[in-house]
RNA sequence: GAAUCAGUAGCUCAGCUGGUAGAGCAACGCCCUUUUAAGGCGUGGGUCCUGGGUUCGAGCCCCAGCUGAUUCACCA
């Protein structure tokens, strides 16, 4: 890859760097006392612990003033001025550190380790004035740095800020660097795990772990990720949830597992799905769908307060209210609030009927279930801002959920639906092992009917019930959704560090031996580079007189005097085989 | 899979009716000991996404393609 003039450029400071005895990649320790965030915070209210303080972080902004400079170093928690006078850090003769190495030597990017002690300059900024400077890592490369300006109403104004969602994701480290709302972000997700683990720990249920490698895949209806084990030599699949296991742990004895789990679907992409996605599964023994809306809604109420300090979160234009409790509709119920349609007592005819009627797109394959969930997630979802339980849905498309202890067609299942959006699923947990024995093999149906979404059966999983299961309440909780919500987020892309990306376009180069190979002069590489051919494979696909040509032209356009031009035989040469 | 929009300097972006490719920041050189988008003077830096076409002449118009984003579709 041709280096840009300014990685050239920081590869020579690397180097002399080196030849001036600093290491710009130094092994030892450098002992930090100190942190941005604790200056800002406590320096005024304790100035004496800042008499000698050391601390590191990037290099963010630089303005020179002679023999003294201001600068700007960013670690984790944020930024702090440093004061960098020429014969502070170079009480001696030599003032080499300063002219040369802190002048010419460092740029904005490189990390830097300083010891000195705080003081507020006379424009009020609280800075540390520097009597070491060590350098920690040099950086090779230019940042995209921003700019920030405060206005005099205090409004902070960003330019040349680093947006190209593309770039975003990809380099997320760089990202993350000149970004630091998006430090935020992460640090707020880390915070709704935390809740939520802190929460789950708090009534005693147990933090498991489960196979993601599974021999049949279950729990969920989609389509998964398929792997080879090769000393097996068999079929496995990236799990799809984590459901059939861990309801096994309660048959096995616990009476509370749960498991922040990586789910693996694969499936179309959007801002609201990621192939690999996280789900916290909760299984509590001797409860029901209706106890574990009260716990969803207490957990969830809970993040809410320990994120934000309240209840209220702002949510693009709405302002979402987590506060308990929340609004309770049936399935039903819904449907009949937005459309004014009762569907209750429909066959699959009128169901369809309905849907047409309704410009609800269904297909043949869709049994009675999946239309009526298409008729509620086209008519009523969207429409859910305030957390909102849904309950009670359609046996067919519930295959894992225990029948409606009194309305029959329907299973003891909720769904708490927010901003638009589901962001979470929960059952009474169907444990009669004859039932789901029959359920999975409707599936197998629906599934020869060309769903192809519907479950496999999993006979392990039908023998642990075969020995009994308590009743059992289960909850699956999509903390990446939940996550967008509490951060104010549009995508799911904004919560994950590094989302799925198609493959980076990369084009392969051939080494610069492989052009002297073919009787390119060495000196004449770059010039053929510059005009695109960075391949053996275009080299052979040029044309011999128009290369030459080029060649020729490019070398005289690039000044390289002392460099010779080809002959066309010589250029004949390198294209011929 | 479809539609829309975009692709110009390291970054963010201008570029008129088709007529010599621009700004700010970043970089490089010089000056400057309390600045804060520091400042002053100077310099370098471009496959205008690619390939065709129209034209005396294309960053700009036309066609095809590539890449990406967004929306939709798909999706518990």
């Amino acid at each position: 890859m041709a280096l840009s003039e300014q990685e050239l450029h920081r590869r020579e400071e690397r180097q002399k760097l080196m030849e001036a005895g600093i290491n710009p990649y130094p092994s030892e320790t450098f002992e930090i006392t100190t942190t941005t965030e604790d200056i800002h915070q406590n320096f005024e209210k304790e100035p004496e612990r800042f008499e000698q303080v050391s601390l590191a972080g990037r290099l963010m902004r630089r303005r020179i003033m002679g023999k003294a400079s201001f600068a700007e170093i960013q670690d984790a928690a944020g930024r702090i001025q440093i004061y960098v006078a020429r014969d502070e850090i170079c009480p001696g003769e030599d003032k080499s550190l300063y002219n040369t190495v802190f002048k010419q030597l460092l740029d904005l990017g490189d990390i830097v380790g300083v010891n000195g002690f705080i003081f507020t300059t006379k424009t009020g900024e609280t800075t540390v004035h520097v009597k070491e400077l060590t350098v920690l890592t040099k950086s090779l490369r230019p940042l995209p740095l921003p700019k920030e300006v405060q206005d005099e109403e205090g409004n902070t104004k960003t330019y040349d800020a680093f947006t190209d969602p593309e770039q975003r994701y990809r380099q997320r480290y760089v990202d993350l660097i000149v970004n630091p709302k998006v430090r935020e972000t992460f640090r707020q997700r880390t915070k709704l795990v935390s809740s939520i683990r802190n929460f789950l720990d708090g009534q005693g249920y147990l933090e498991v772990e489960t196979p993601i490698l599974q021999p049949l895949y279950g729990g969920a209806a989609a389509r998964p990720f398929k792997t080879h084990h090769n000393t097996l030599d068999m079929t496995l699949y990236l799990r799809i949830a984590n459901e059939l296991y861990l309801k096994r742990l309660i048959v096995g004895g616990f009476d509370g597992v749960y498991e922040f789990a990586k789910d693996f679907r694969n499936e179309g992409m959007s801002r609201f799905h990621n192939p690999e996605f996280t789900q916290v599964e909760l299984y509590v023994a001797y409860k029901d769908y209706e106890w574990m809306m009260d716990l969803v809604e207490e957990m969830i109420e809970r993040a809410a307060l320990d994120l934000h300090g309240t209840t209220e979160v702002q949510v693009g234009e709405n302002t979402i209210n987590f506060q308990r409790p929340w609004k309770r509709f049936t399935m039903f119920e819904a449907i009949q609030h937005y459309t004014d349609i009762d569907i209750s007592e429909m066959d699959e005819t009128q169901l369809r009927e309905t849907a047409h009627q309704l410009n609800v797109p269904i297909d043949d394959t869709m049994g009675k279930g999946k239309l009526i969930d298409e008729i509620f997630g086209e008519t009523c979802e969207p429409k859910l801002i305030q957390p909102t339980f849904i309950t009670d849905y359609p046996v067919e498309m519930s295959p894992l959920a225990k029948k409606h202890r009194s309305k029959p067609g329907l299973v003891e299942r909720f769904e708490a639906i927010c901003n638009g959006k589901e962001i979470c699923n929960a059952f009474s947990e169907l444990n009669d092992p004859i039932d789901q024995r029959e359920r999975f093999e409707e599936q197998l149906t629906l599934g020869k009917r060309g769903d192809e979404e519907a479950m496999t059966l999993d006979e392990d999983f039908l023998r642990a019930l075969e020995y009994g299961m308590p009743p059992t309440a289960g909850l699956g909780v999509g903390i990446d959704r939940l996550a967008m919500i509490m951060t104010n987020q549009p995508s799911i892309q904004e919560v994950l560090f590094f989302p799925q990306m198609k493959p980076e376009a990369k084009q392969a180069e051939s080494s610069d031996q492989e052009f002297v190979d073919r009787g390119v002069q060495p000196e004449l590489i770059p010039v053929l580079h510059k005009l695109g051919i960075v391949t053996i494979t275009q080299l052979q696909e040029a044309s011999p007189n128009k290369l030459h040509n080029d060649v020729c032209g490019m070398r005289k356009k690039m000044k390289l005097k002392e460099v010779k031009n080809p002959t066309k035989e010589e250029v004949e040469g390198w294209i011929e085989d």
